[in-house]
RNA sequence: GCCACUGUAGCUCAGUUGGCAGAGCAGCUGAUUCGUAAUCAGCAGGUCGGGGGUUCAAGUCCCUCCAGUGGCUCCA
């Protein structure tokens, strides 16, 4: 038998000789790393015996398959430990997802010491070193083996007929699994429970299954690596830092709404002003619609048949009222307001309203998620022709946003839903439009199978903060539904009434949301231009009070966002108040930059004091914040 | 909305088998007037998430509601 390797070698086996041995003979220093195997394309165990000339090559934990596959055998010997603990326990399945990996089990609700004894188990298992051993069986033998478990008799009906059934043993743990699998429980001295939660279970008013999320790393250090990511994370949630910053802040008798502070609103300006600064420059015009309006006008847009699940509905003399969830009915009807033109078109039409939406309960989360919002809205209507140039210097904009703002992004086109508006092939011509667009400005994307507005398709913008989660903010939707069912028509060059298409779009998506990411992106580090105080003058002593008055009020004529701190507590004590709050500046004026006219900075993040003249310190702030630097 | 868990001072947390509600930080007052990450002392701050129940006695046990957290579902 021939085996050829990675590296272009060649080597000749005796049939049934391992991938185990290959691979050692072939790269003997890299075979601790290898935890399975690549024959033809397909994973196998190391202890696979090869039967067949063909492409052998190893698998690490850094290979994408090779992490999946610690991931599900961490997935086994949390079944394994799991039902150690509680036997009567039913294991269901355990694929690796993006994060980890997880196992549902049939069983009765678990508790925080269900999990003490999972994990104790799961030492155990792990300094006994139990091996992963494959078993194949006749379908007839895993159905009596799996008896007991209707969950596991499913898969075997599933698996097509002809292919093997396999089974592995980790000790005298045995679960149903196609595999493979790293050679022993050895590799799993990385695994951590991340936490377990009830799942929706199959049927209807079937018991939830206990889903335990997990994620596995081959050693100790590795784990511990992550779990330092992961507080880091904790520590940027924007739902500390914002409270902490006095950004925002929720209260118990309005779930979902969230409150705006004075620094979290210096914020929200100064998004506000970004985005109107773009719009004067784009064409854009304002407007301002109603927040509620009657249930006829939503059931014209759709909305009262598609969306009303998410819509809080008020009655008015016997008339229903829905607060708007979104700003399209309003933009519609002023377009329908009276005839126009091809003229004026495109016509673009902003609006920063207030949107209601009642989110489920459980579904809330911090600034991410809320029941009322604002969006850097806008609806353009384009003649056909008009669509493809929009497009373009939109994705051009959110090019230059995500970079202002110092953000990596991705964008995912999201295509026809199950429910939708209009004729299937309006869509297919809206979503290859779109897609045209992407490609047009050399953009990759991923596509969202049915997950388009039930209006419309369109291209979600999804942000990434620092440490890698993403999150949906800007949108751009190709809308031909819309202006048809509010019967809106332009009069063309050609004399004839005609449809127009409306792009709906948002860039930053919402200042909550935006906000949220920023706050976990910068970790409250905010940028000159950006942050709520950009400047704290620290007098050294009482003496100092009036010089320092005296630069804050040169620095406030410039244009800066500017606060003093006095002298009732120490200088040491107040500097490292300012370095806690993340002020970008610190200015302290004692008896020396009184005498010469200087300032003395502090710049965040950095350990030494410089000297600056006053008027050099406030151009160089001003500056900065004029061409919003990402760092003071 | 579903399942589980959590809720004690502004924040972080302690509070034993049911038996007098605590600490640090923040805040306030006073002293200190200080040179780049914590000066000292004192004071104040609590419907123990809300309501109901058991008990001689409930922060602690039970029921219920609310909110939050994690997942699920959802996500223009």
């Amino acid at each position: 038998m021939t085996i050829s390797l990675p590296d272009g070698s060649h080597q000749e086996v005796a049939p049934e000789t391992s991938a185990e041995e290959i691979l050692a003979t072939w790269a003997p220093d890299r075979r601790p790393k290898f935890l399975a195997a690549l024959f033809n394309g397909q994973p196998i165990d190391l202890a696979h015996p090869v039967r067949a000339s063909g492409a052998l090559g190893p698998l690490t934990f850094d290979d994408r398959a090779g992490w999946e596959i610690l991931q599900h055998s961490s997935a086994h010997l949390v079944a394994k430990a799991l039902v150690e603990t509680i036997p009567e326990a039913l294991p269901t399945a355990g694929p690796p997802t993006d994060e980890g990996f997880y196992y549902d089990f049939d069983v009765r609700p678990l508790t925080p010491g269900d999990l003490e004894s999972v994990v104790r188990a799961m030492q155990r298992s792990i300094a006994a070193r139990e091996p992963f051993r494959r078993r194949e069986l006749t379908r007839e033998a895993a159905e009596a083996m799996f008896a007991r478990n209707r969950h596991k008799l499913g898969y075997i009906a599933e698996i097509p007929a002809g292919e093997a059934v396999s089974v592995y043993d980790t000790g005298p743990f045995t679960d149903l699994c196609r595999g493979p699998h790293v050679p022993s429980t050895r590799w799993l001295e990385g695994v951590h429970i991340l936490g377990f939660s009830a799942i929706e279970g199959g049927a209807a008013g079937e018991r939830p299954l206990q889903r335990v999320r997990g994620v596995g790393f081959p050693t100790k250090p590795e784990l511990e690596k992550y779990l330092k990511l992961r507080a880091e994370a904790a520590a940027r949630d924007h739902r500390i830092l914002g409270p902490k910053q006095e950004l925002f802040l929720f209260a118990e008798p309005a779930p979902g709404f969230p409150f705006w502070l004075p620094n979290g609103m210096v914020i929200v300006r100064q998004l506000e002003r970004y985005v109107t600064e773009h719009l004067r420059k784009a064409g854009y015009v304002e407007i301002r619609t109603p927040l509620l309006f009657a249930r006829t006008v939503y059931e014209t847009s759709g909305h009262w048949e598609h969306y009303r699940e998410n819509m809080f509905v008020s009655r008015v003399d016997d008339q229903e009222f829905g607060w708007k969830p979104m700003n399209c009915p309003g933009a519609m009807l002023i377009f329908g307001s009276r005839s126009r033109s091809y003229r004026e078109l495109p016509l673009r039409l902003a609006e920063f309203a207030p949107l209601h939406r009642l989110e489920a309960s459980g579904t809330l989360h911090g600034l991410l998620r809320v029941r009322e919002l604002v969006q850097d809205d806008a609806h353009v209507f384009v003649t056909e022709e008009q669509i493809e140039p929009e497009l373009l210097t939109l994705l051009a904009w959110i090019r230059e946003a995500c970079t202002t703002f110092g953000l990596a992004w991705s964008y995912e086109l999201s295509t026809r839903p199950a429910t939708f508006l209009g004729e299937a092939a309006d869509w297919d011509h809206a979503e290859e439009v779109l897609a045209r667009a992407l490609r047009a400005s050399g953009s990759e994307f991923r596509t969202g199978a049915g997950e388009g507005a039930f209006y419309a398709p369109k291209i979600d913008i999804h942000l990434q903060d620092s440490l890698g989660r993403r999150w949906q903010t800007g949108t751009i939707q190709l809308d031909y539904q819309m202006p048809r069912r509010f019967h809106l028509e332009y009069q063309g060059a050609d004399g004839q009434l005609h449809a127009p298409a409306v792009i709906h779009r948002t860039i930053l998506g919402t200042w909550e949301r935006f906000t949220g990411i920023l706050i976990e992106h910068y970790g409250g580090r905010w940028p000159p231009w950006l942050a709520p105080v950009q400047v704290r003058v620290l007098p050294v002593t009482e003496r100092h009070r009036t010089g320092a008055e005296a630069l804050v009020s040169e620095l406030q004529d410039g244009g800066l966002r500017v606060e003093i701190a006095g002298s009732e507590e120490t200088l040491p004590k107040r500097v490292r108040a300012a370095e806690l709050d993340r002020v970008p500046y610190v200015a302290v004026v004692g008896d020396r930059e009184i005498a010469d006219g200087t300032v003395s900075v502090r710049v965040r993040g950095t350990r030494e004091a410089r000297a600056f003249s006053r008027a050099e310190f406030l151009a160089s702030v001003v500056d900065k914040v004029r061409r919003r630097d990402l760092n003071p």
